[in-house]
DNA sequence: ATGTAC
């Protein structure tokens, strides 16, 4: 395997159908299957890829590995549901506080939180929402533009996010999956399972980061909240639909390629405009979803700490999705999965909220440890501006059922000491899948992308208490 | 990931 190295963790493998980046330190590039190129090659199949790059997450995934941003020019490109993944939407938020570490270092104050954020934020499977008043169709068509003003707290949260809302042409949506609205209604403000949490955490700034962070109204030792979630079952339904059609599709075209689960069509034909645009409606939902959470978080933080509490939105971005955006001076789809963009200061494509300064990333970590909050660099265009979305899987959900005991999981959440990281679960036995040993060294990850220039930490988020999701 | 399920 041919590999040019373009100085500090950025690689350049030369495979057989094309070129792929990866960007690694030595350790973690070392760590890699030689299965993540296998499917790297795969991709780079389809026709007329312009790019294809992995952050140091990357792990193997369905059709298309985890960590990966494949770009192709709107013009004559490709879509790939495989590549989006199934969990269209997911993405982060994060909403700050005026408080401090130390005004919830008392256990039963985060207890007294993690009630009331339960009581808000329907949390098990088949627990439905508290906003059965939001129509759906609104919300899928319209993003945050589609819920009720009552739930928008203050302009603010329509501004600093990504992306308030995804256009698209509306008439796709006579082609919906069949049930989705009957899966699908009854989840906006819900949080789902796996990955996805809600986590309390404290921030811890550096010396050299002080002055963002104040411009951002970060401070350190401040409370914060940070939730990861997705579009539920109206994302979920979607993806699988249309891996199925646009597999029948690619029968039908006599395209083939060696890897059954890796999906994709013309942008310009039917069935790619069909799930190109019907995607979008998940990010509506998607959006939707984590800002109707975070209304329920800010209720239960109200409920407990009185009325006045302010709890702003500092952003809500996503990590799998095909965007639009220009590059090159040209317009160019740009999938992201497991991958989140991390633009820098005074790039066009930011929200005018952080224009000057880059918006901040939001990185999750592994339960137990820290999570990140960062800002992109110029020199991160190498990747068309894609950062890490987390420390991504090292084993998988069965492995690690099988290595870990609940006891190895009790000590990695310090359970016992004052610095332990609450869970909203009695015992850990049905999310030991989540444990941190299931995860890669997240410090290690991040640490491969700040050498690699792609982005700068601004701060770390330490958690003191996890809602989990079943 | 998902009101799963070759």
């Amino acid at each position: 395997m041919q590999q040019i190295n373009h100085g500090s963790n950025h690689h350049e493998i030369v495979l057989e159908h094309g070129k792929l980046h990866v960007f690694a330190n030595e350790e973690v590039l070392e760590s890699f299957q030689s299965k993540v190129y296998e499917m790297a090659d795969n991709n780079l199949r389809i026709p007329r890829n312009v790019y294809m790059g992995y952050t140091p997450d990357a792990h193997v995934g369905v059709g298309t590995c985890i960590g990966t941003t494949a770009v192709w020019n709107m013009e004559d490109g490709c879509v790939s549901p495989s590549i989006v993944g199934v969990d269209i939407g997911c993405g982060m938020r994060v909403h700050t506080t005026s408080l401090h570490r130390n005004d919830i270092v008392d256990k039963k104050i985060r207890r007294a939180l993690i009630a009331a954020i339960e009581k808000y934020v329907p949390t098990n499977e088949r627990t439905n929402t508290h906003y059965a008043d939001i129509d759906i169709m609104n919300v899928v068509q319209h993003g945050l533009g589609g819920l009720p003003d009552k739930y928008v707290p203050d302009n603010q949260w329509l501004t600093h996010v990504e992306q308030a809302v995804f256009q698209y042409e509306h008439a796709y949506l006579e082609h919906l999956p069949p049930r989705i609205l009957k899966n699908a209604h009854g989840q906006l403000g819900t949080l789902g399972s796996g990955n996805h949490f809600i986590e309390i955490q404290y921030l811890e700034i550096s010396e050299d980061q002080r002055e963002l962070a104040a411009k951002w109204g970060l401070f350190e030792g401040q409370v914060v909240v940070m939730i990861h979630s997705g579009s539920r079952a109206w994302g979920a339904m979607l993806g699988r639909e249309y891996n199925m059609a646009l597999k029948e599709a690619m029968h039908l075209w006599g395209v083939h390629n060696p890897d059954p689960n890796l999906i994709y069509a013309p942008i310009a034909s039917r069935e790619g405009q069909t799930y190109l645009n019907l995607m979008y409606s998940a990010l509506n939902f998607a959006v939707s979803n984590r800002h109707m959470i975070a209304f329920g978080v800010r209720e239960a933080f109200r409920e407990v700490f009185g009325s006045e509490l302010e709890m702003p939105v500092l952003y809500d971005l996503m990590h799998n999705y095909a965007l639009k955006e220009f590059h090159r001076n040209r317009p160019m789809l740009v999938h992201r999965k497991g991958a989140t963009r991390a633009l820098p200061p005074n790039h066009f494509l930011n929200t005018p909220a952080y224009k000057t300064t880059g918006h901040p990333a939001l990185i999750p970590g592994s339960m137990g440890t820290s999570s990140y909050i960062m800002v992109g660099r110029e020199e991160g265009i190498k990747n068309f501006y894609s950062i890490c979305h987390g420390a991504g899987r090292a084993r998988s959900r069965r492995a690690t059922k099988e290595l870990v005991t609940v006891d190895q999981f009790q000590q990695s959440l310090r359970v016992g000491t004052e610095d332990e990281v609450l869970v909203n679960h009695r015992t850990l036995e049905k999310i030991l899948d989540e444990c941190p040993q299931a995860y890669k060294n997240v410090d290690e990850i991040i640490d491969s992308v700040v050498g690699a220039s792609l982005a700068d930490v601004v701060a770390k988020c330490k958690p003191m208490a996890a809602i989990k999701g079943l």
